[in-house]
DNA sequence: CCAAAAGTGTTATTGATACACCCATGC
DNA sequence: GCATGGGTGTATCAATAACACTTTTGG
């Protein structure tokens, strides 16, 4: 029995995803999705927020059970059952990666992934059509920005999981009618224009919306 | 590792689940959803149609994977991760019951459920709203019905199934506009009034509505 | 003063809802 | 001929989609 996560983030317009490059047989060399054994005395949600800790050092995120994939041959050593979660994760509150390792644990755009290990291609597949389902009745982009924030940044949010554009006003119509934003009254100036209001989610939790 | 099924039917205007009662400690003489240990060479749903067959003689019905449980007390014998599956069977497939065991073998309605072994309530409660999100956004009724059948045994199922009424112009509207029903050219005539038409779903398969 | 992002309303279209009567059959 | 479920259309309302210009700031 093992967890593992696929661990979506944005950064640079892409959808990103966070991988291992494993070191030890089998398939070793390539990528895949981190995880660990789950320990006798912990819950799955627990063992997921364990392996998210260790793998990023970030404890607090969205997290959510995806699919439990049990194929009898998907790991030619031993039959492992793994349990997948998937989580989400500002990229702005990660912390700086540390020169050492750098090069096995790295950050994948979804469109431009290298070969994976295991069953893990499949895995990701479906996260992320779950992912990109969830985007188009939820607020699941909270999980994904930091907790003040442009509208602006929150549409370009949902148009990069969605992959599609966006009507500006129509969407700042309906996000606001949602009632889940508030505004902090702060203006963000940090651009070269125009400052912009930022806003807040009032619950940080998942809601479908209308 | 288990495979436990909340395998649902609908019959006298009820949704009903089957539950096995336990002969055995821990929970003795209490109901619980029937399931079974994987076995090495089986994958999950494998084992899941071993369970359902075992337990109502059916084997093709809709089945899907729901939620994977592990708190590490919810066996209090030892460390049970159960991967959960849900099914859907039509009343009208299911085989009699034979006369032995009768009694530890029951549907149940899940409006007036009996005390429950393990977490199979908790369980229970979780697919049912499941299968109410569902029934309101997709085509899932067909697992509940044969391969024929009235539309107004189409939209009686979808009522029981979200527990409100529908207006009956506006479902054969709806459903007719989705293009996944045929009609047969058959009339049933086994009511004691105006024969209906017959349809069947041109695949059955899920599908989301609209 | 120019470039760049912020901010703001109205109209048209589409889909969803509400609603009432005639039809075909078995008894 | 009557009781019962089968079958049909329209009008209103609500939600969604399309669409362009003015404002504020930094450089």
């Amino acid at each position: 029995m093992t967890v593992d996560l696929v661990i979506f983030t944005v950064n640079l317009e892409q959808l990103k995803v966070l991988l291992v490059k494993r070191a030890e047989q089998p398939f070793a060399g390539l990528w895949s999705i981190p995880g660990g054994f789950l320990e006798s005395a912990e819950s799955l949600e627990d063992a997921a927020i364990r392996v998210m800790q260790e793998k990023t050092g970030v404890k607090e995120i969205y997290l959510e059970q995806l699919y439990t994939f049990g194929a009898p041959a998907r790991d030619p050593r031993a039959r492992v059952v793994t349990v997948v979660y998937f989580a989400l994760i500002p990229w702005q509150n990660l912390p700086q990666p540390t020169s050492k390792k750098i090069s096995d644990l790295g950050w994948h755009a979804v469109e431009q992934l290298p070969e994976l290990a295991f069953d893990h291609r499949e895995i990701l597949n479906y996260a992320t059509s779950r992912l990109r389902a969830k985007a188009s009745y939820s607020n699941i982009a909270y999980g994904l920005l930091p907790a003040h924030f442009r509208l602006s940044e929150l549409q370009k949010m949902y148009e990069i999981i969605s992959a599609r554009e966006l009507d500006k006003r129509n969407f700042r119509k309906r996000m606001l009618a949602t009632g889940l934003l508030e505004e902090t009254g702060q203006k963000d100036s940090a651009g070269a224009h125009r400052p912009a209001m930022l806003y807040l989610f009032k619950k940080r939790e998942f809601v479908l919306l209308d």
